[in-house]
RNA sequence: GGCGGGGUAGCCAAGUGGUAAGGUCGCGGUCUGCAAAACCGCUAUUCGCGGGUUCGAUUCCCGCCCCCGCCUCCA
């Protein structure tokens, strides 16, 4: 079955096909966080989408070359660092602590390369960039020192939003220095050093500055990933400008191609509004752990909605994506438990779940069908009817399944010796049927955040909400 | 104004030209000392609204309404 993508350049559905697949492994670019505050869970909503592709097409069998780059210079970490009184990198350099740490407790997998804007490198590349953008006639130096793009040169500009450039409107949301462009729309290269920049400067051709925000994307993708790079991701708010003056930028360079699939990601929402630093109405991970909930309980309620649909972030949402977790951990528990006492293993034959991650990643369908088989699986248990070797047919199933998902609870969390001795003394109250001590036995135990239930096997301790 | 995304049960959410997956919640049942877990049953005569095409539309076409986003340094 053939790979399927919704292409923003296209506004269609593409079936996949890597520039080469044979010779080298897929170059992919994903556009990461800029480090002026801590990534908030809409901005991690767009990793674990990536996450999900990558592993994804790693499942396919294809081998994934990913970049991610991380803005360590720009308008907002440059009054971050002033305002705390601390050199850029000091400033910036506990953001890309605190984004590794939420990246981890959320299983999104590490990049190959984290290019940083500021390093030496990609400067010197930016700057070369920009050379020959000049030389070409598509960039200049304007009266106000800073070097801009000239959309009007490159006939593709707009292609990617879908603009028509005589068309746009200002938000008021950025400051315009009409006076020095040549069109509203040019947009800086190479930001000339102002006051309000103290130490932050780099040299360049064109004096003192840093470089623009779109730029540094341009000249790390094409110096890690090559000219031309098979799949491009960001949120929605990055079609434009953002990815629309990268294409400017590398393409005005290279004269190639420069990304064969656009796919972005929808808006996490609060109360049905983007969820964004500028509204003030922002999680981070660190404040979901604190409400109590795991990385994995989180990786899931973001992950459970197709990437192309706005998803409403709610408390309710995170106990459902909680209820659901515990539903396939008591299924892999009772699966292991059946299987325990055979040995060999192959995987059963059961494609749907892929194939609905096929069709545009539409994980719903891939859900839908892992909890059809949870409770197929689970009634033929219930009736005895499932041997181990099919038990351990499903858990391979899920190990390859799972290498996409990766929704499985930590190591087996060892019961706590109170918890066991509270455990024992209840089996003893019920044996000589004392209720009462016995239920409040299961309470006591249940205020360690520990579960206990009565089977045919005897009593069995779990643990809610698992990380 | 331009360009997109969305509107399917209390909530979340797939999907198809032939009469609506799944999750969660709620109710009833099996099991249990009682629970829990699991399973079984019930819960949208209906897919924003109005037309059209069709034997048949939630699905295709036209018009309209509502929500959200982008329109030059937001994931």
């Amino acid at each position: 079955m053939a790979l399927r993508f919704f292409n923003t350049y296209s506004r269609e559905i593409e079936e996949f096909e890597p520039r080469d697949p044979a010779k080298r492994p897929i170059r992919m670019y994903t556009c990461g966080p800029t480090v002026y505050s801590r990534a908030h869970i809409g901005n991690f909503r767009a990793y674990i989408f990536e996450d999900l592709l990558q592993r994804h097409l790693e499942l396919r069998g294809y081998k994934v070359h990913r970049a991610m780059n991380i803005t360590d210079v720009d308008d907002k970490t440059i009054r971050g660092a002033r305002e705390a009184g601390v050199p850029l990198a000091k400033f910036t350099e506990q953001f890309k602590k605190a984004f590794f740490e939420d990246a981890m407790a959320l299983r999104i997998k590490r990049a190959d390369e984290f290019p940083c804007a500021t390093d030496q490198r990609y400067i010197d590349r930016m700057i070369e960039m920009i050379r020959t953008l000049i030389s070409k006639g598509l960039a200049y130096q304007a009266d106000d020192k800073s070097v801009y793009f000239r959309i009007n040169k490159f006939p593709g500009y707009g292609k990617l939003a879908h603009f028509d450039l005589s068309q746009l409107q200002s938000t008021g949301r950025v400051k315009h220095d009409e006076y020095d462009k040549e069109h509203i729309g040019d947009f800086a290269l190479w930001k000339a050093w102002d006051e309000e920049d103290g130490d932050v400067k780099w040299d360049s051709p064109w004096g003192s500055g840093r470089p623009g925000w779109h730029i540094e994307c341009s000249a790390m993708s094409t110096a890690l990933l090559g000219d031309q790079i098979d799949i491009h991701c960001g949120g929605v708010d990055n079609i434009f400008p953002h990815h629309e003056a990268e294409i400017a930028q590398s393409e005005g360079v290279t004269d190639k191609r420069f990304v064969r699939y656009w796919l972005h990601c929808a808006h996490l929402l609060v109360d049905g509004q983007k969820m964004a630093k500028s509204l003030g109405n922002f999680y981070t991970v660190p404040d979901v752990l604190a409400k109590g909930y795991t990385g994995r309980e989180l990786r899931y309620a973001l992950l459970r909605v197709h990437y192309r649909v706005p998803l409403n972030f709610t408390w309710e949402g995170m106990n459902e994506a909680r209820e659901s977790l515990d539903r396939i951990d008591e299924w892999l528990m009772r699966l292991r438990e059946v299987g325990e006492k055979q040995t060999v293993k192959r995987p059963i034959e059961k494609t749907e779940l892929e194939e609905a991650l096929y069709d545009d990643l539409n994980i719903s369908a891939a859900l839908g069908f892992l909890f059809e088989s949870i409770r197929e699986t689970n009634r033929a248990m219930d009736e005895g009817k499932l041997d181990a070797a099919s038990a351990n047919a499903w858990l391979e199933w899920w190990k390859r399944i799972n290498s996409v998902l990766d929704l499985e609870p930590e190591v087996e969390i060892v019961v706590p010796p109170e918890v066991t001795q509270l455990a024992k003394e209840r089996e003893d109250a019920r044996r000589k049927k004392n209720w009462k001590r016995s239920d409040e036995l299961r309470e006591r135990i249940s205020a360690f955040g520990w579960e206990v239930r009565d089977t045919k096997e005897g009593p069995k301790l779990t643990r809610r909400g698992a990380p």
